[in-house]
RNA sequence: GGCCGCGUGCCAGAGUGGUCUAAUGGGGCGGAUUGCAAAUCCGUUUACCGUCGGUUCGAAUCCGACCGCGGCCUCCA
């Protein structure tokens, strides 16, 4: 059965057609760099990078283009243009329509900076000057960009080659003007107030899909705008749906000359820029690019449940109403995909509560890239997934048993990956899972029987779980090394401790007295310091933190 | 109020009309191994699938009602 998804557009599962089956074009809305990126945002990227895996896994058939009859680990079948934005500008402390009021989160940023530096709590070689919103976002990038890599986010190792995979909003501001420019000139969008103050709004009423995605109608926002936006903005708009193209601030942190003074785009324009232009190569004329049938401009358009509305709502009625010949009937992506939000131990996420991890916490905390990457992507993306240390470690388990699996079989060093057929019946039951709208519970499922049935792992399993992993991405990623001491082995990042040294002389020098006693007593003692120990053949004991 | 979804064993979570006397992982229990642990291996335990009704030869799976729970619509992926 070939790849089913379930498109936010139709609310229905949808064979997945890309347009061009050998160049499908994928964007997803990226970070804001104005702060550290959380699990949660993670869990969402994953899920993205999980679905381009499937798509172009040889494993995967879809409706237009067959599975691979034999495939090697490594090998990519369909070749996937992926994009991410990374968000530098454009986002304001409150004010749902669009950054009209409140503060420039880069602001904001920037005096947290300012705070930490002053308390020594920077990290160590950390220059950074937070006036600089550039600087901050730079900052915040580069941050992510390392836990993207180390989770095995594709994009981001592409982005290492082709840089224009992840493109920064603040350098696509003059596409965006001549968008706007193009909307205004169309009759989408208009302008109101006085030089010094002036406002670019779309016109929401001019495009009569408007709220296909979300289920939402123009009367019912109209119902539930009160309250939100200060009433001398709405007051100009002829819509109080009406979103923000440009503001014109000549005094914002971050601005831009344009034709409406100088100022900052709306929210949303960016990634009817940056999705084309990220996707479609350097030929794209954003002045002349006109579709005229409304067929989709890009194959997968992903992000968070939370960007539904507005933020995907605007940017489908903006970029349609920019590029197609009839507007209404286009719907800009083929598939709308959006991943629901992830709980920590049974809760919701929020900044208020403050109770998210990033991916450094995590790690600090004994918990391998590899775990962390298989509990995010382990639940299903339409189910709020819920992360526990207890998800993690059983997570670091099956991983564990995986390797086995894969260094017992590996070929050895140099040897092309051997081609398997892909009508293995292992890999033909993970591939049907996945092909049902990235059923991972079940793929995964399979997987376990497939691997508990293995007796000795021969170069061939290895081989076939090298496909399994181009999908799941895990065994792939870097492992901490183990620190080898005399004595220990200190397991999963941890840096030998001198401290923790001595107790393990000592029980050795105990166990050896057969003084199991005293033996027992410190093992008791090396918990209570937040080490686990564990006795490996040849007299050394492995350390491991006790998450 | 609008849109979407869920209710399966001790827990998480697959299964979407017959092979379900219901995957998989964790937990529990028993055993091998270990000085003891941990890890590993072997075995084993637990579910009439929210309630009621309907469709059907046949339903966890389709339909209806009811009860319960949750998500998004707001900063946030």
């Amino acid at each position: 059965m070939p790849l089913r998804v379930h498109n936010t557009l139709t609310r229905r599962l949808e064979p997945f057609t890309p347009r061009d089956p050998g160049r499908v074009t994928f964007y997803t809305c990226g970070p804001t760099v104005y702060d550290d990126a959380h699990v949660g945002n993670f869990r969402s990227f994953l899920a993205a990078d999980l679905l381009r895996r499937v798509i172009q896994s040889p494993l995967i058939a879809l409706e237009n283009s067959p599975a691979a009859q034999n495939a090697a680990a490594g090998q990519t079948h369909r070749r996937v243009i992926h994009a991410m934005n990374i968000t530098d500008v454009g986002h304001m402390t409150d004010d749902a329509e669009g950054g009209e009021a409140g503060e420039d989160r880069m602001a904001v940023a920037g005096r947290r900076l300012q705070e930490a530096k002053k308390a020594g709590a920077l990290p160590p070689g950390v220059e950074i000057d937070p006036r600089d919103p550039r600087a901050i976002a730079a900052y915040y990038a580069q941050r992510f960009l390392a836990d993207a890599r180390r989770l095995g986010m594709l994009v981001a190792m592409d982005a290492q080659r082709e840089p224009a995979l992840m493109p920064r909003a603040s350098e696509a501001v003059p596409g965006m003007i001549r968008v706007i420019q193009r909307l205004e000139r169309a009759g989408f969008a208009y302008a109101r107030g006085e030089p010094g103050v002036r406002a670019v709004y779309f016109d929401v009423q001019r495009f009569a899909p408007y709220g296909v995605l979300s289920g939402n109608t123009l009367e019912q926002l109209r119902a539930g705008a009160g309250g939100r936006v200060s009433d001398h903005n709405q007051s100009q708009k002829r819509h109080p749906a009406d979103f923000l193209l440009w503001k014109e601030d000549p005094r914002h942190i971050m601005r831009w000359p344009s034709p409406w003074g100088e100022g900052y785009p709306g929210w949303h324009i960016e990634c009817t820029v940056m999705s084309l232009t990220a996707t479609r190569g350097r030929g794209l004329d954003l002045d002349a690019l006109t579709l005229p049938g409304g067929e989709p401009l890009i194959d997968v358009h992903s992000g968070g449940e939370d960007n539904i509305f507005p933020h995907h709502e605007c940017e489908l009625a903006q970029s349609c109403c920019a590029f197609n010949a009839d507007p209404a009937r286009g719907t800009f992506a083929g598939l709308w995909f959006h991943p629901r939000h992830l709980f920590i131990n049974g809760q919701k996420m929020s900044k208020s509560k403050g109770n998210f991890f990033t991916i450094a916490q995590l790690t600090e905390r004994g918990h391998e890239p590899a775990a962390i990457r298989l509990a995010l992507i382990g639940t299903h993306y339409r189910s709020n997934a819920d992360l526990t240390e207890q998800l993690v470690r059983d997570c670091h388990r099956a991983v564990e048993r995986w390797r086995r699996v894969m260094d017992a079989g590996a070929p050895p060093a140099g040897a092309r990956p051997e081609p398997v057929p892909t009508s293995e019946p292992v890999l033909r039951a993970f591939a049907a899972a996945l092909e049902d709208d990235l059923n991972i519970a079940g793929a995964i499922g399979a997987v376990n029987t497939w691997v508990s049935e293995i007796g000795s792992p021969t170069p061939r399993h290895a081989a076939v779980l090298g496909l399994i992993d181009d999908v799941l991405g895990v065994l792939s990623l870097e492992r901490p090394k183990p620190q080898d001491t005399e004595i220990g082995v200190f397991l999963g990042g941890l840096s030998p401790d001198q401290a923790v040294i001595a107790k393990l002389i000592e029980r050795r020098e105990a166990r050896k007295a057969k003084d199991f006693g005293r033996s027992d007593q410190i093992r008791d003692q090396l918990a209570a310091m937040g080490f686990n120990i564990k006795d490996a053949p040849g007299g050394k004991v492995e350390v491991s933190r006790r998450p």
